[in-house]
DNA sequence: CTAGGGTTAG
């Protein structure tokens, strides 16, 4: 380093700026000591010889704070220091190499600042994040200096302002000084407009001016893109093609953004071949568009083939193709790439985490989860943007770790509407529908943000599941009023909402008003059938769905299998899943095999059931065993049964219901001490049993029963009703079902048992508190007991009053002493 | 010595 310096003094000053930008960042005191060294040992002849040097090349060298330092002192040693030329470039090079602090020090030193000056700190300020300081520096410029701001200025200040007060105000002082007709000032205010949303205001201005440049059109088209105006953006750009204006690199990288919302590929690929025709594809920006484009519309091999062909790539290429893994269910080759980024010497950024976080909640990996979110904190990052916070509860709340995602939500220090989407839906996705509820009240009550399209995506599922249908239809409500109830995704909830409520014909007028042109709504539509148990109108609606060109996807088949499986179509149910795979090419997932294995249990084919097991590809998960074993406990197949929970027991030792549903299977032929072994199995692995619940809406407060549970305020009541009730079924004929009773106890207390089931105080619980002959909708988390199935309908009958009845498994529409849905399996 | 319009996200 010393002989460094030495050569520096000692070279001609042509010769310094060479040796500046052979420094290499291993010595980082270089600024410091070549300071020093040059103040203390002034050498006449090296300051003689670069009093006359041309700086100006200097400054084109250095890219390095460091460097800038280094001339810095150069020039002052020079005594150039004062020179106005020279700062004013400094101002600007300390800007450029991130050195803001520098750069603004160097501005407030500069004695008689001049217009140069004051737009080039403005405009550091602007180039470095620090839009609040460039917005001062332009107030102090106004009020404190006798310069006045010129045509350079407005541009940089109109960059700087984000809201519409600011930008009018710029515009009323661009108009004051007689700026107006200035292309720059014009297009800059054109783009603030459109970017606001103000597609009249930028349209008046850009059809006064009168010369347009390139940069006029792109100012307007990327202004409405930026905004989400696809359509005015792409009526600007048909207009500037009309008037053959030729687009350039910016054009394309402004419109390539919209296709992937309007799902329009082929404008996406029109674009493509004229970046091709014009080499426009030389261009980083132009390429990193095309990766997103591609990636976002699906096709994962033309992103990547445009990312292999970059001879450049930056950050933003990266995590562009990286992300394009990830959206299209690719981990494994997006954590390859992630890693050869890091070989290529890029530092991953907060886009990067947040890709990253996502890609950690689909590998199911719980301890990557929490070292990333170690790592984000280090950087800090967690203050900083809301995004990243967002994308971390996504990722605890996916990965099942919802204390930890409420923890970081807590933490985010300005939550937007998508923080509280993200633990919304997070909740629900976890089965915690009532905190699902819980979090929305406080969104609506306390947090100031306005709703969106997404939480009511969020919240309706949960009001699904609780069976809340007064809670969906106020929400059905609002979004009328916020015209959000065409929108397709809020439409497929509501629908699903309405027929899980009950309600399958409201949910088919819905259906019957909306966009049918994509498969989610008839996915719905086709799932509410089924668990309403009409799988012949399923099959139907299929039939249509494929008369109208509407291409069905995995969704459709589950919900299509499953229906056939509620119903007890076993040849219709094969012939779907033939078909999904030879006609439309869909690889059966463990879902869909999982339904298969239903569709035979449940129908008493068990050995096909198990003979179809044999013949899957894959590896069986706890779902298919956990189908076969359901079915064994309703047609009564201890063997085979015990054979399910062993295989079972190897995938999945931690799922109390599995025991449960076992013991069931002894219980039923009085194998009393087997039903006592596997309870204690489960016992002793730390397993308990979910207890039972019913919940029923009243007045639009929901009320929950557990079994057995008299903690109840009206359970006198309650139990009086049952009893009467219980006298007018025997009655009509009534016979316990005692095999539905798992305890080895006394007939008495078996009856007694069947009647404090949630189900059962529910009902009672509505038969009390409701006006005669109106309907009860009861919601229950497990599956309602074939006995509380029985008795249902004869409470029906008696009350003459309809019971709607969803348990986790199916509905029981109860009317006159029938079920609509089926009897019980 | 100073200026407008561009790509990635939950």
């Amino acid at each position: 380093m010393v002989l460094k310096l030495r050569l520096v003094r000692l070279l001609n000053a042509k010769r310094i700026s060479n040796v500046l930008s052979s420094f290499q960042p291993c010595y980082p005191f270089t600024s410091a000591a070549a300071l020093a060294s040059l103040q203390t040992s002034p050498d006449d002849g090296f300051q003689h010889k670069i009093k006359d040097f041309n700086f100006s090349t200097l400054f084109l060298s250095c890219t390095k704070i460091y460097l800038a330092k280094c001339l810095h002192a150069l020039l002052l040693v020079s005594g150039n220091a004062q020179n106005i030329f020279f700062s004013t470039r400094l101002v600007n090079l300390y800007a450029d190499v991130g050195d803001i602090a520098s750069s603004s020090l160097t501005f407030e030193r500069i004695r008689k600042k001049n217009i140069f000056a004051w737009n080039s700190m403005i405009s550091s300020y602007v180039r470095n994040g620090c839009i609040q300081e460039a917005l001062d520096c332009y107030y102090q410029l106004l009020t404190t200096s006798n310069v006045r701001p010129d045509f350079f200025t407005f541009p940089v200040v109109l960059k700087a302002c984000n809201d519409l007060k600011h930008a009018r105000k710029i515009h009323c002082w661009v108009l004051k000084l007689g700026f107006d007709p200035d292309v720059f000032v014009a297009a800059s205010l054109i783009h603030k407009y459109s970017r606001l949303g103000l597609v009249g205001d930028a349209h008046i201005l850009f059809d006064k001016m009168p010369v347009r440049d390139l940069g006029s059109w792109n100012a307007m088209i990327s202004g409405f893109c930026q905004n989400g105006k696809a359509a005015e953006a792409l009526d600007v750009f048909e207009e500037m093609n009309w008037k053959g204006m030729k687009m350039d690199s910016v054009t394309v990288s402004s419109v390539l953004p919209v296709c992937a919302p309007l799902n329009d590929l082929v404008m996406g690929m029109l674009i493509h071949m004229y970046v091709i025709k014009h080499g426009l594809d030389f261009d980083v920006f132009v390429s990193n568009a095309l990766i997103n484009m591609y990636a976002k519309l699906g096709c994962l091999g033309s992103a990547s083939r445009i990312f292999d062909q970059m001879v450049v790539r930056d950050l933003v290429s990266w995590n562009s193709i990286i992300s394009a893994h990830e959206q299209n269910n690719d981990i494994i080759s997006a954590l390859d790439l992630f890693a050869e980024m890091k070989l290529n010497g890029f530092k991953p950024d907060l886009l990067t985490l947040v890709s990253l976080a996502s890609i950690v909640s689909q590998s199911g990996d719980c301890q990557i989860s929490r070292a990333l979110h170690g790592f984000i904190m280090r950087q800090g990052w967690l203050t900083e943007d809301s995004i990243i916070g967002n994308a971390i509860v996504d990722m605890y709340a996916k990965l099942g770790n919802i204390d930890s995602a409420r923890k970081v939500f807590e933490g985010i220090p300005v939550k937007d509407v998508i923080s509280w989407n993200t633990l919304i839906t997070g909740y629900t996705q976890n089965g915690l529908a009532s905190e699902a509820v819980e979090v929305y009240h406080m969104l609506e009550g306390c947090s100031g943000i306005a709703p969106d399209q997404g939480t009511l995506v969020s919240i309706l599922p949960a009001y699904s599941h609780l069976g809340a249908l007064q809670h969906g239809m106020r929400i059905h409500g609002r979004s009328i009023k916020t015209g959000l109830h065409v929108d397709v995704f809020v439409g497929t909830c509501l629908i699903d909402m309405y027929s899980k409520c009950g309600k399958l014909d409201d949910a088919m007028y819905l259906f019957l008003e909306m966009p049918q042109r994509s498969s989610v709504p008839w996915n719905a539509i086709i799932s509410s059938h089924g668990i309403h148990g009409h799988g012949e109108k399923a099959l139907m609606l299929f039939q249509k769905m494929q008369d109208k060109d509407v291409k069905p996807d995995h969704v459709t088949f589950v919900s299509l299998l499953s229906a056939c499986s509620h119903a007890g179509l076993v040849e219709q149910g094969k012939w779907c899943f033939q078909l999904m795979q030879e006609h439309y090419g869909i690889i059966p997932s463990l879902k869909h095999y999982g339904c298969m294995v239903d569709l035979l249990g449940r129908a008493g084919q068990l050995d096909s059931a198990y003979e179809f097991i044999k013949s899957i590809p894959v590896k069986p998960d706890a779902s298919i065993w956990g189908a076969l074993l359901g079915a064994c406990r309703i047609h009564g197949n201890v063997e085979l049964g015990a054979f399910a929970s062993n295989r079972l027991f190897e995938v999945d030792s931690e799922n109390a219901g599995y025991y449960v549903l076992l013991s069931n299977i002894y219980a039923n032929i009085g194998k009393w001490e087997v039903v006592d072994n596997v309870r204690s199995l489960a016992k002793s692995r730390g397993l308990k049993k979910t207890p039972g619940w019913s919940s029923v809406e009243l007045n639009n407060k929901v009320h929950v029963f557990y079994t057995g549970n008299r903690s109840h305020p009206q359970i006198e009541e309650i139990y009086n009703e049952l009893r009467v009730l219980l006298a007018k079924m025997k009655s009509l004929g009534y016979v316990p079902d005692f095999s539905f009773v798992l305890q080895d106890v006394e007939e008495d207390e078996k009856e007694h048992i069947l009647m404090s089931h949630s189900e059962r105080l529910a009902i009672a619980f509505g038969i009390i508190n409701t006006p005669t002959k109106t309907p009860i909708r009861i919601f229950k988390n497990l599956r309602v007991c074939g006995d509380c199935h029985n008795a249902t309908k004869l409470i029906s009958k008696i009350t003459e009053r309809e019971l709607i009845v969803r348990d986790s498994n199916r509905f029981h529409l109860i009317k006159d002493g029938n079920c609509s849905c089926g009897d019980y399996w």
